[in-house]
DNA sequence: TTGTGTTTTATTGCCTCC
DNA sequence: GGAGGCAATAAAACACAA
């Protein structure tokens, strides 16, 4: 067989031997585990074979075994606890722990770099389904909540336009006033003190005639705090070079976030 | 038993690092 | 340029319903 005395590489041409080479390393059965053949010795043209198989049968039998086997082999059970408890230690693998591995199972060295590799896609794939429930769960529970200020600014923006549609001058209506602004939200100034306001202040809103509303429009004044991005996480961090005070000319509804916000629905995802 | 979907083992090609 | 990493992929092994 061409090319069974020499070590595979990895980057082997096309026209390269399939088959690795179990000379790669020589293996020391005194210190090899038991861990035993899996599936029954059927092994692929393409499956590596163990320096075992070399020592106990030779060359002439490895090229009729290379020629004749066509099926994979399954690591064993054992086998593959042993390399998971390795793995969840050091999920890299450095050469001489790879070595050190090879000869305590009884398997090649590129079997267990290529075991690790395959591993770590799992993990990640699965590190991403984690992440990807996170952070979904987070945009329902910050779609909810915007939703609900939503439902909130509407309620508010109604009963100032019930109130602007009465007499303002009223007792009554006062009150009312006072009753919105004991609800921790953005202070509503009736008209008829918001001339002692300074002037200046009148250039900063387009809302005129409407009740002011003084303080900034934040969050806060909602119960919650949306300022702390990092609840988002790193990987979404909002860059804060884009944070910008609201535009307050724009209507309460507009802001989310400290951002303008164009549409309601969210394209989060 | 068989068809089908999933998992595991292994290869290939490309990329980065030293 | 070699070694090692990753993504994409092939194909065998396996699980399981019909």
């Amino acid at each position: 067989m061409a090319g069974s005395a020499t070590i595979q590489t990895r980057k082997r041409s096309l026209d390269q031997p399939v088959y690795s080479v179990a000379a790669e390393f020589s293996l020391g059965s005194n210190t090899m585990l038991n861990f035993g053949a899996a599936g029954g010795g059927n092994r692929s043209r393409n499956m590596v074979y163990s320096s075992l198989d070399q020592e106990e049968f030779g060359e002439d039998y490895l090229d009729e075994y290379c020629t004749q086997q066509e099926k994979k082999r399954r690591l064993t059970v054992d086998q593959v606890q042993f390399l998971e408890r390795s793995f969840e230690a050091d999920n890299r693998l450095e050469p001489e722990r790879k070595i050190q591995l090879a000869k305590e199972l009884g398997l090649q060295p590129r079997q267990i770099a290529v075991w690790f590799q395959n591993r770590r896609a799992r993990w990640k794939t699965k590190q991403l389904e984690t992440d990807y429930g996170t952070f979904h769960a987070r945009y329902e529970t910050l779609k909810s909540d915007y939703d609900n200020l939503l439902k909130e600014n509407d309620k508010l923006k109604a009963e100032v336009l019930r109130l602007k549609q009465n007499d303002l001058g009223g007792d009554t209506d006062k009150e009312s006033l006072q009753l919105l602004n004991s609800r921790g939200l953005p202070e509503v100034i009736p008209e008829d003190e918001e001339s002692n306001v300074q002037s200046s202040a009148k250039s900063e809103t387009s809302n005129v005639g409407s009740p002011r509303l003084t303080g900034g429009v934040t969050s806060h004044a909602f119960g919650c705090d949306y300022s702390d991005s990092s609840r988002i996480g790193d990987s979404s961090r909002i860059g804060e070079d884009n944070l910008q005070e609201p535009d307050y000319a724009l209507p309460l509804s507009s802001f989310y976030h400290g951002f303008p916000v164009e549409d309601h629905a969210f394209n989060f995802w």
